[in-house]
RNA sequence: GGCCCCAUCGUCUAGUGGCCUAGGACAUCGGCCUCUCACGCCGGUAACAGGGGUUCGAGUCCCCUUGGGGUCACCA
């Protein structure tokens, strides 16, 4: 195979959201399987809607993906003359024709054509007759006029053999001449794409299936521009339960890749999770490191049926899709520990809890605690709330356990207190020890052990659910332990 | 409406004519484990849109119907 060259090409008109990045995944995983190369280009040739913004959000979030380009960012705008220059080519080679016709003239006739449901909604060709007298007339009138691509009218199909869809077929005669220079003279993305791919040396076209009827057309400029034509590749849509093209406009943040950030989500699992929508091996398999993925892709394997993103707008839980939370859940559990590590430091720096001595002298604490506590969260933030305990004395206490594990027992004022005294004489202080220095207690007062272990959980952590109870006094060390269990009388006297 | 694409559990999907009594994952339900809650493990519920063909045999091939999606800009 020639050289493998593709393209993720977004035009900054807002965020990135996850179909977007899906697209970007995809062309991502086939350049690295081919040891090609991926070029990032921006296609900011709408001038009205790009936005410096949109291009910092769609650059951030690529690499917090960690989905790297070796070419680019190509900005679509620098390369203008390229575009004027094929467009001017065109005309010459009677490709194209200049079109008098104006914008409110062809809304009203295709209102109307769409009003009688009649099939020829297109252009109707006005102009496509016009011979040279007439256009210097129109011209030395002063009236703008935009270039049109004139589509041969010879019988029969077009087509073009497509990655995962195969062979696709389309009638001569039912693509309309379309537009490739504004009447400004700024050409438009039809042509400009097209330059662009030619002129990059793109192998591959793997985009959406939205732009299925793009490509007919552009076909056609390949041809007469006289370039090769580049293998496609429509990749499935994502739709949302209703089966509607997700959209930041009609869905919000959850589809915005800067919420998964925001959320605490591990950009790997994230990636992972785009892969399997409308991508699978073939196997059982569903978790796989970067290099696995690559070495496992290939364009064969693409679904052609649009997939839904399952979220159901106002459900706690599930606030995305849950398939997505499982995966991340997975790899909070089982990345690599100093990894996992790395990624908790950035939300403990934000909240103001990183202590330099975790990446030091207490590293081996750090790594240890995070592998404590790390099974029952679902994402990054989990550390830095409901793990908060674990790394501040500034933590809240949760009231649902408040009320139950310690609000109903008031001698836990006392015997929690009591239990930091034993703590303090113990010679040893691991697990193993407070433990049975706490059911030994809880055999002197005649409670069960589980008044006493329930209490100090909450009172410890703040938290109705944690790890094992003394490994979590193990991991707090014996100060922390004996000041919190000393202070317990303080929670009842709160308002 | 025209054209194009598509159609397996709630969701993501396996399935390329017999290995399908339709498999896996997530979700859901039940059980085990247990100091809590998870994790983990075990098990259950749950799908071939409908109708015609072709064939000894169809989820798999063909046709029709239905349904869904895309697109029809001087946006990208």
């Amino acid at each position: 195979m020639e050289e493998v060259r593709v393209r993720f090409p977004p035009s900054p008109t807002g965020y990135l959201h996850i179909g977007g990045a899906r697209t970007a995944l995809f062309n991502w995983l086939f350049a690295k399987k081919h040891n090609g190369r991926l070029i990032l280009r921006i296609e900011d040739t709408d001038e009205e809607r790009s936005t410096q913004a949109s291009i910092d959000g769609i650059i951030d979030g690529l690499q917090w993906l960690g989905i790297d380009w070796d070419e680019g960012p190509y900005f679509q705008t620098d390369f203008a003359a390229d575009h004027v220059a094929a467009a001017n080519r065109l005309l010459a080679s009677g490709h194209a024709y200049k079109c008098f016709c104006t914008k409110e003239e062809l809304e009203k006739k295709r209102e109307a054509a769409m009003a009688e449901k009649r099939s020829e909604v297109g252009y109707d060709g006005t102009c496509r007759h016009l011979n040279a007298e007439q256009v210097r007339a129109k011209e030395a009138q002063g009236i703008p006029a935009t270039i049109r691509f004139k589509v041969s009218n010879r019988p029969g199909t077009l087509f073009y053999d497509d990655e995962v869809l195969g062979r696709i077929e389309r009638t001569y005669s039912e693509i309309e001449d379309f537009v490739i220079v504004r009447s400004n003279g700024k050409p438009l993305y039809l042509l400009c794409n097209v330059v662009d791919d030619i002129r990059d040396r793109i192998s591959h076209v793997i985009r959406g299936q939205d732009h299925m009827t793009n490509t007919t057309r552009q076909v056609l400029l390949y041809e007469a521009l006289g370039a090769k034509l580049p293998v496609f590749a429509h990749m499935p849509l994502t739709l949302d339960l209703q089966k509607r093209k997700i959209s930041k406009r009609s869905h919000g943040e959850v589809v915005a890749v800067q919420f998964y950030r925001d959320m605490g989500f591990i950009p790997w699992a994230l990636c992972n999770f785009l892969c399997l929508l409308g991508w699978n091996p073939g196997t059982d398999r569903e978790f796989f490191s970067r290099e696995e993925l690559v070495e496992t892709f290939s364009l064969s394997r693409i679904s052609r049926v649009n997939s839904v993103f399952n979220f159901k707008p106002g459900d706690a839980k599930f606030f995305t899709d849950p398939k997505l939370i499982a995966i991340n859940e997975h790899y909070l559990r089982t990345m690599d520990p100093a990894e996992l590590g790395q990624l908790v430091r950035r939300e403990l720096e934000a909240e103001n809890l990183w202590d330099p001595a975790y990446a030091t002298s207490r590293s081996d604490w750090y790594l240890a605690t995070l592998d404590l506590i790390r099974d029952r969260f679902h994402t990054l933030k989990d550390f830095v709330t409901a793990g908060r305990a674990y790394f501040s004395d500034q933590y809240a206490i949760d009231a649902k356990p408040l009320a139950k594990n310690v609000l109903k027992q008031p001698e836990l004022a006392v015997w929690l207190p009591q239990l930091a005294e034993r703590y303090t004489v113990l010679a040893e202080f691991n697990a193993l020890s407070t433990e049975q220095a706490c059911r030994g207690l809880a055999d002197a007062l005649a409670v069960k052990p589980g008044v006493l272990i329930n209490g100090m959980r909450t009172v410890l952590t703040g938290q109705l659910a944690g790890p094992s109870m003394f490994d979590i006094v193990a991991t707090l060390g014996r100060e922390r332990v004996v000041a919190r269990l000393r202070r317990t009388a303080d929670l009842f006297a709160a308002p």
